[in-house]
DNA sequence: GTAACTGCAAAATATTTGCATCCTT
DNA sequence: AAGGATGCAAATATTTTGCAGTTAC
């Protein structure tokens, strides 16, 4: 599974990319880039998770996610990211209890209608409150 | 104006706020940190800037855009927004080509349907494309 | 006059870059 | 062997904090 997807991109196969695609995969949500240093811990420097984690950005493994306050998030894409297309059109929750941020696969992100002239590519959208777990 | 809404915040009239107000007020878009201390200049310390946008924000007079890249961006609330409670639920629209965010006020976020046990209390919408001038 | 706001200096964080070395293919 | 990936050091950039001086009310 992670080497398909490291092949797939043609990216080597080294420690550090199984390591943090590791971690994607057996997470539910949406990662920090401190949650992901916090794994790694001291077993990789902190410039090879940047590095790392934007070669995975360009190659559309994972995406940004917005969010309110000013972090950035990132997620695997699924299937049908292509590099350089995104299309995780799935809508992400965050738990303002736990904070954690989830991929709702299941909810799409519904079209909006655009005042005249406003021609639409991408659309994200984020939900907050309360989640499954922390009712 | 200006004044209106400072006052209404109860804060305090001072020129760094009614400068930054002042373009919040003039411009059509949401402004990025940078665009801000770009406009004010050497008028006003860094630090003032990010104090006065924190309070502001605190106050409900402006708040924060989620963006996919990993900027910030801040746009002046409606009347509707309350301290603590920022109920600015329209669509935000980030042009691709000028990179200009735009508020469209008449687009509301739909509402989406949650998984069991998800409660939603805040929603979110970023569409990104060509804007009408761009086009 | 008093509380609130600002500037300055400095600390704490976060991010990027260059280069030499090591690892994957 | 060759190109790509990593570690380290250091340069940049960003954000926060403390405190003293200034301003708004």
């Amino acid at each position: 599974m992670i080497l398909d997807i490291l092949k797939k991109s043609k990216l080597s196969v080294t420690d550090g990319r199984k390591k943090i695609l590791e971690l994607f995969l057996s997470s539910e949500g949406a990662l920090a880039h401190a949650d992901i240093e916090k794994y790694t811990g001291e077993t990789f420097d902190r410039v090879t998770v940047y590095r790392t984690l934007q070669t995975f950005v360009e190659k559309g493994i994972i995406h940004h996610i917005p969010t309110t306050d000013n972090s950035i998030l990132y997620a695997l894409c699924k299937d049908n990211c292509e590099e350089g297309h995104h299309h995780d059109n799935h809508v992400h929750f965050i738990c303002d209890v736990c904070s954690k941020t989830i991929c709702l696969e299941d909810v799409t992100v519904p079209q909006v209608k655009l005042p005249k002239g406003f021609v639409p590519k991408h659309a994200e959208m984020v939900v907050s409150g309360v989640c499954d777990d922390c009712k």
